[in-house]
DNA sequence: GGTATTTTAGGATAAATATTCATGATTTTC
DNA sequence: GAAAATCATGAATATTTATCCTAAAATACC
């Protein structure tokens, strides 16, 4: 199977193109792009991305997609922002390949970094920051629970959902 | 039967007060409010209150009024687009893997930087800039159009051969 | 490596919601 | 004031969506 995670981009960029009335149309133009998944997946799917289904003027039924800038996004860094004020500033963890984005208060980024460098993990081959950016070069093959704990060291509470 | 303008009026004021996830619930409440009707009519009077149905951060069904601040995002947009009228000395983009480099005039990266982060797309997990590069790495299976469109409205005339 | 745990998924089905159809109420128009 | 048009509604039902249960695949853990 076509992993899941191209398959909520492409059904990001689905809602985003079209005008869905219920999930059997979405379901199709999945089968168009070459995700042949049942219905549960998708009302699963959709839980997941945060779909909603909202009536638009004429009262027709829409899904879409929610405005990530105000709704989790923000709240939820909002949210990490007042937990986590004495730790090196620290917002967000994320990856890409074999990338780590950490992402912290403005102006905390060199101070966090140099903290992650000092543990000198092995699986961390190199940082960069910004202002508010720290990327993490890590190692081929280098596990990102090894990162993730590396973080939940420094910052006390990280993760703990 | 008490009218329908009233019971609207009440199913709005219990929109306010509670979080329903389904119309049973709802037509309880309703019940205790003095209103004995069916579910049809529930279902009806949701439409066209234009009651959306959302996930909250839990993933738990949420009904909610529209006009609660929550789906306004076009003056946003708006803003947005009269602020930038200059290009932020944005040169090109392009792309190697999950990053992308932008280029920029001289000391312009910076800001045009703090601009693209403004925008918070989901697709960007982060950015770090220098002094005329700056590079973004990319969620994983992001597509580069989106990353075009987000510079394309950013600097105008971007892409528009 | 091998084993445990978690994640992903579909079929069957339950649950939730919308619509159809018929009927009575309300308003409009002459 | 009566006929006509519109609106409001519920019972039955159709449609849509979510969940339960199971299994396979992926991932983490020794």
């Amino acid at each position: 199977m076509a992993n899941k995670r191209t398959r909520l981009d492409v059904l990001r960029r689905l809602f985003e193109n079209n005008s869905y009335d219920n999930q059997v149309d979405i379901l199709n133009d999945l089968k168009n792009e070459g995700f042949m998944v049942a219905q549960p997946t998708l009302s699963r799917d959709m839980r997941q991305l945060k779909v909603s289904r909202i009536y638009n003027k004429d009262g027709k039924t829409v899904y879409v997609l929610p405005n990530e800038k105000k709704f989790n996004h923000v709240s939820h860094e909002k949210r990490r922002k007042e937990k986590v004020t004495q730790s090196f500033g620290f917002l967000s963890l994320s990856f890409s390949g074999n990338i780590a984005v950490v992402k912290t208060l403005h102006g905390y980024a060199n101070s966090l970094a140099a903290e992650i460098d000092e543990f000198e993990v092995p699986e961390v081959l190199g940082s960069l920051a910004g202002d508010d950016t720290i990327l993490l070069v890590l190692k081929e093959g280098a596990s990102r629970e090894a990162v993730r704990s590396l973080i939940r060291n420094i910052v006390p509470g990280y993760d703990e959902e």
